[in-house]
DNA sequence: CACTTTCATTGATGTTCTTCGATGAATGTA
DNA sequence: TACATTCATCGAAGAACATCAATGAAAGTG
């Protein structure tokens, strides 16, 4: 029947009514859409190959260095654009990427494991 | 025809093969195997849960706190076991579950997101 | 042993994500 | 204007993921 215990405080058993998240369903949502744009090895490495290189590489460079089509980077640079990660700049027929370090900075370890290696 | 520009270095050309990325295949798919466990928001308050509590939480104790069934819990928990964002010791037939430090700690802006709120 | 409680695992389902080929939009050039 | 190049978007296919209901495993109790 289930009977639940519901203010049993001996040492032994769980359940004592602890402290509850303090972190919103609403903001916790945010904060995955950040750790989820990391969450994909390809984007890691394209940040990776943009924090190489000091000038803003453009899009058919980046290409160059993957294994998967043209659209699949875009839709990836898209994602990073997104949440601020790289900032784009049109230079004639050209989009130059770059990582915005303002953004990645937020994220130490995330800047170490990306940019350090 | 496609024809390639094999090495025009004017200045409106892209292409100039930049630095290629460090990152390697393999390390990348491990670092976003770290961010994968954070990009989902019921691991996010699961932690936040568990940061607020001084003491180690029970699963049934997580369970009552978010809408989700308890296998689906579980099933986070195990995720957040394997990357060692959490620690798992059993009394009795209780399992308490409670934030490793030492390696949420090597995520200090995932830290300061999960824990200070 | 029979029964209960707690938690993990399994199998299934619907959703989300990565990737692709094809196409479209924007820009530059002959 | 006609064509080429660069990149973004669309629609579809397959993989990965979150979730659930049902079941199983481990431990405690009578």
């Amino acid at each position: 029947m289930a009977r639940k215990r519901v203010s049993n405080f001996s040492d032994d058993t769980c359940c004592r009514t602890g402290t509850s998240p303090k972190l919103g369903a609403v903001r916790a949502r945010a904060y995955a859409g950040w750790f989820k744009a990391l969450a994909d090895p390809t984007r890691i490495r394209i940040l990776n190959l943009l924090a190489a290189n000091r000038n803003p590489v453009c899009v058919c460079d980046i290409v160059k260095h993957f294994p998967i089509g043209q659209p699949t980077i875009s839709h990836h640079l898209k994602i990073l654009r997104a949440t601020r990660f790289v900032l784009a700049e049109r230079r004639g027929t050209f989009m130059y990427y770059r990582v915005n370090l303002k953004c990645l900075g937020e994220f130490p370890h995330a800047a170490h494991l990306i940019m350090d290696v």
